[in-house]
DNA sequence: CACTTATGTATTGTCGACATTACACAATGA
DNA sequence: TCATTGTGTAATGTCGACAATACATAAGTG
C-alpha cells in the first residue's frame, strides 16, 4: 500500500503534518466560542461584526457565518439591524439547561443497563477524578468529570443523544465559567461518580437513575444567581 | 391611547396591516424547509447555491445564510468545496428520533403531573382529531396530531424542552412526508389519545407514562426501510 | 501499459462595497 | 411646551466578483 512510495513517507510523520484547511469561519467560531465558555465575554456582550473583523483581520463574511454558528449552538442571538451579542443567561435557563441535562443522562443510563456496555472507561475517569480531588487541581477535575459524562453519553450508542448532550453541555459550560468558584468539597464531587457506575454494574436500574439524577441535581442547585451580565 | 389619532387608526385595520419586512434568508430557507419537509426535496438532494440564486433571484449571500439556517435545523449537510445537499435519512437516525421524542414527551408529561396544569387544549385536539379520522381527512388528523403533541410540551412550561422538541419534529415531519402513506386506521391513532389525557387529570404517573411510550413506540414501528434518496 | 502530472470545471470560500433598517436626537411648527 | 418631522449614525442585510479547493479527465512520460 504505502511500499511504492517510500522517502516521502518515511522521511517526515511529524515534520510535514498535513496542512490544516480549517475556513475562516470556524477558527473564527473557535476563538470567539472559547471566549464565550471561558466567560471572558459575558452574557450580554454585544458583538459587533465589522469591529471583529478588523480585529481579525478578515472581512466580515466569515465572521458573520461564524456568529451564525455560535447562534446554532446557543450561545449567541441576533436582533435583526440591531446587532448580536452573547446570549444572556437566566436564572430558568440555567434551571432548564439542567434540567433537560439529567432527561439525557438519565436516558443513557436506562440504555446502557438495557444493551449493555463496557464501564472501564467510566472507571478510568473515576480515578482520574479521585487523583485531582487529591491534588486539589480543580481544573483536572473538573474535566475528569466531563470525560466521565461525555463517556457515559457516549456508552449509550445514541449520535442524536450524544449531539444533543454535547450542544447542551456548551451552556453547562458557560456556566460553571460564570458561577463564582465556589470551592467545594471536590472529593465530593469526585466520590458521587462511583456508586453510579455500581450501580449499572450491578443492574439496579433504580439505584442507578436516582444516583445520576442526584448528583446533575446537586450540581443545579449550587448556583444561586450569579448571573453576571454586561449590559 | 389611541383617541387622539382617531381618522387613521379607525379607518383601515385590516387594509394597512404591518408590511412584513421579513429578511431573504430567512424566506429562502422557509421554502427550502417546506421543500425538504414536503419530501419534495429527497435525502441526499444536492443543494448548489448559485443555482438557488438564479432561480429565486437574489445573490448568493442570503441562498448561503438560508442554508445554514437548515444545517442548524439538522437537514442539511454541507461538504467544503464540494457541495450542499439534503442530509441522508438513515433508518438509524429514524430510530434515534423517535427514541429520543419519546424521551421528551415523557419528561413532558412528568413535569405537568408534577406542576399541574390546564388539559383544556388537549382535549379540544382530541376531538378534532376524532373529527378528521371520521372525515377520512389525513391531512386535518396530522395537523391536530401534532398540535397535540405540541401543547403537551407547551403545557411542561419548558422552553429548551419546546426548542429541542420542535427541532426533532421537524424531522418527524420529513419522515412522515417520506413514508409510503400506510394508510392505517385513522380512528385507531385518534382513538390512541384521549387515554392520554384521562391518565394525566387522573394524576396517574405510571399509566401516562407508558401510555405515551407505547403511542411514540408505535409509530415509530411502522416504518420500515422506506427511505428514498436521491444519489 | 502503468503512472504521474497538467488542466478544466463545478462548487464553496472570501472579499469589499453598497442598501436597508432601527434608533437617537436635533429641528421644526402649532 | 409638546408632538411631529427631519436627519445622522451604527449596525445588519444584500450584492457581484474573485480566490481557493476538490475532483474528474486528459495529457504526458518512463
Amino acid at each position: 500500500m504505502n511500499s511504492a512510495n517510500p522517502s516521502a513517507v518515511d522521511a517526515a510523520d511529524q515534520d510535514i503534518a498535513p496542512i490544516e484547511n480549517v475556513p475562516l469561519r470556524v477558527q473564527v467560531a473557535d476563538r470567539l466560542r472559547r471566549a464565550i465558555l471561558s466567560g471572558r465575554l459575558k452574557p450580554g456582550a454585544g458583538l459587533v461584526e465589522t469591529a471583529l473583523a478588523e480585529q481579525m483581520n478578515v472581512s466580515r463574511a466569515p465572521i458573520r457565518e461564524a456568529i451564525q454558528i455560535l447562534e446554532n449552538d446557543g450561545l449567541v442571538e441576533t436582533i435583526a439591524y440591531k446587532g448580536k451579542r452573547v446570549k444572556p443567561l437566566t436564572p430558568r435557563e440555567v434551571d432548564e439547561t439542567y434540567s433537560l441535562r439529567e432527561v439525557f443522562e438519565v436516558m443513557a443510563v436506562r440504555r446502557i443497563l438495557d444493551n449493555g456496555a463496557p464501564l472501564d472507561a467510566l472507571r478510568t475517569h473515576c480515578d482520574e477524578m479521585n487523583a485531582a480531588a487529591k491534588d486539589d487541581n480543580i481544573e483536572a477535575l473538573v474535566a475528569a468529570d466531563e470525560a466521565f459524562h461525555h463517556a457515559l453519553i457516549r456508552l449509550a450508542d445514541h449520535d442524536l443523544l450524544l449531539a444533543s448532550w454535547k450542544n447542551l453541555y456548551l451552556r453547562i459550560h458557560q456556566i460553571m465559567a460564570l458561577r463564582n468558584r465556589d470551592e467545594r468539597k471536590l472529593e465530593e464531587i469526585a466520590g458521587n461518580h462511583p456508586p453510579i457506575v455500581q450501580a449499572i454494574a450491578d443492574g439496579d436500574a433504580d439505584r442507578a437513575i436516582k444516583l445520576i439524577s442526584d448528583h446533575t441535581r446537586s450540581l443545579q442547585a449550587i448556583d444561586p444567581a450569579t448571573i453576571l451580565q454586561t449590559q
